[in-house]
DNA sequence: CAGTGGTCTAGACCACAGC
DNA sequence: CTGTGGTCTAGACCACTGG
């Protein structure tokens, strides 16, 4: 009698591995598992709550619990690297490649004293002052990505950086047009947990972690001239990147 | 009343981003909670295990609930770039960055039929003999990565790269002395919740996510020549990507 | 409206850590 | 041994979903 949540999770989980139950299909809710297994209505949950926790299955309150689906974007990191002879024999986790399409959303500019570490990052002293955007992006009207930029306020004062709109190119091409452009960019990941806050911001499921993604872009003279912090859901990405050899 | 348990960690929480409580800490264990609160143990429990759940506390059981702590690896993809100018101001996350070592441990090599996604990696056909080398990398003594190599049978037949040891260089020196240096690489990563058996394979803290990482690598004359599948502790790395400009 | 998941209580017994 | 977390029960009430 002992771990009946983890016995009950187990033989679900066999169910699902099996295809026996697909993505999107309900779980047993839990007044079933209580009269399948004769457990307490706790224990059923708990059962459930493991499967929750291993990114299996999702609850929809008031309707039942239902199995995971995983249908990622693919975020690829050097666009260009990517088109040329790649097409050996790649891709690994299908994606859906491009039917969806990026929105963005909540665009919002201000001009700040910069933060410790978005000082260090572009190379300024403490409070320096920095313009920040920062916005959301929208998939099928459903937050996948939050991205927050950084930029010395010296640089691009009065330019189209600093509004909502930065026109056609974004702010890559405005920052090319001050003869400042990005010719490396330094990425740096970490997959962990989501604050409470970050999951309501994403409207994360259960169980989903977060990407958290530091880009700092670089022009050919070594200058820092951006920091991107962006905050992806998970569960919406696959993430590539094409390497030059001498990469380990 | 409504809420407890979301009330109790949201506290306990700002403890513990005031610094009041730092990494290592002990918090209030289940009883102390029930004194303090005059709820039941079942919701004093359910507090400690959102902060569990969000990558904030770790239990030990028979001990108690502590603040965990994040001191991760450095994983740069492209060590050469990495040396060049990006001195200028980076390293948002710092890092042990070499103090630690990476050991090897428990080596594996077989020769098997390609599983499907292999094949499709590879350009081979499903079925083709391939083979595998699995093994996992240990830090302090403590699992914080697994990988699995796919090479083409066909090619790697007969050389060390079918030994255990495959000597000095490891498996890429190897193929360099067949004429098949890898030139280029691909990676996609995806982050997700780790499975049962994954959980105990690299001995995971409860809601630490994994990452996953398929890299492909490709000769000059892009031949597909290995697939490593790596899983890594997602608490115990950052990585670090390097790239050239057209990059978005 | 009935059925689902969401939260909580008060109690029980167990397994493990550390003194 | 005592205190900690780990599991479980039996019951209660609530909030939301969907027909």
């Amino acid at each position: 009698m002992a771990d009946s949540a983890r016995r009950i999770a187990d033989e679900l989980r066999a169910r699902i591995g099996s295809g026996e139950l697909s993505p999107g299909d309900r779980l047993p809710g839990e007044p079933a598992l209580v009269g399948e297994y004769g457990v307490a209505k706790e224990t059923a949950r708990r059962a459930l709550t493991l499967l929750v926790t291993e990114g299996l299955a999702v609850r929809k309150r008031g309707s039942g619990t239902y199995v995971r689906s995983f249908r990622p974007l693919r975020r690829v990191a050097n666009k260009r690297l990517s088109q040329a002879g790649w097409g050996n024999g790649r891709s690994i986790w299908s994606a859906d490649v491009d039917d969806r399409e990026l929105r963005v959303a909540d665009v919002e500019v201000a001009e700040v004293p910069a933060p410790e570490r978005v000082s260090r990052a572009l190379a300024l002293s403490e409070g320096d002052p920095v313009v920040v955007r920062s916005r959301r992006y929208l998939v099928d009207g459903e937050a996948v990505q939050t991205a927050t930029s950084w930029l010395p306020a010296e640089l691009v004062r009065g330019t189209a950086i600093t509004r909502p709109d930065t026109g056609s190119g974004g702010i890559y091409a405005r920052l090319a047009e001050l003869g400042l452009a990005p010719a490396r960019f330094a990425e740096e990941l970490r997959a962990r947990m989501p604050s409470r806050a970050e999951t309501e911001l994403l409207a994360l499921p259960e169980a989903t972690p977060v990407v958290e993604i530091h880009r700092v872009a670089f022009t050919a003279d070594d200058l820092a001239v951006e920091l991107n912090e962006m905050l992806l859901d998970a569960g919406s990405y696959v993430l590539e990147y094409h390497l030059d050899s001498q990469s380990e």
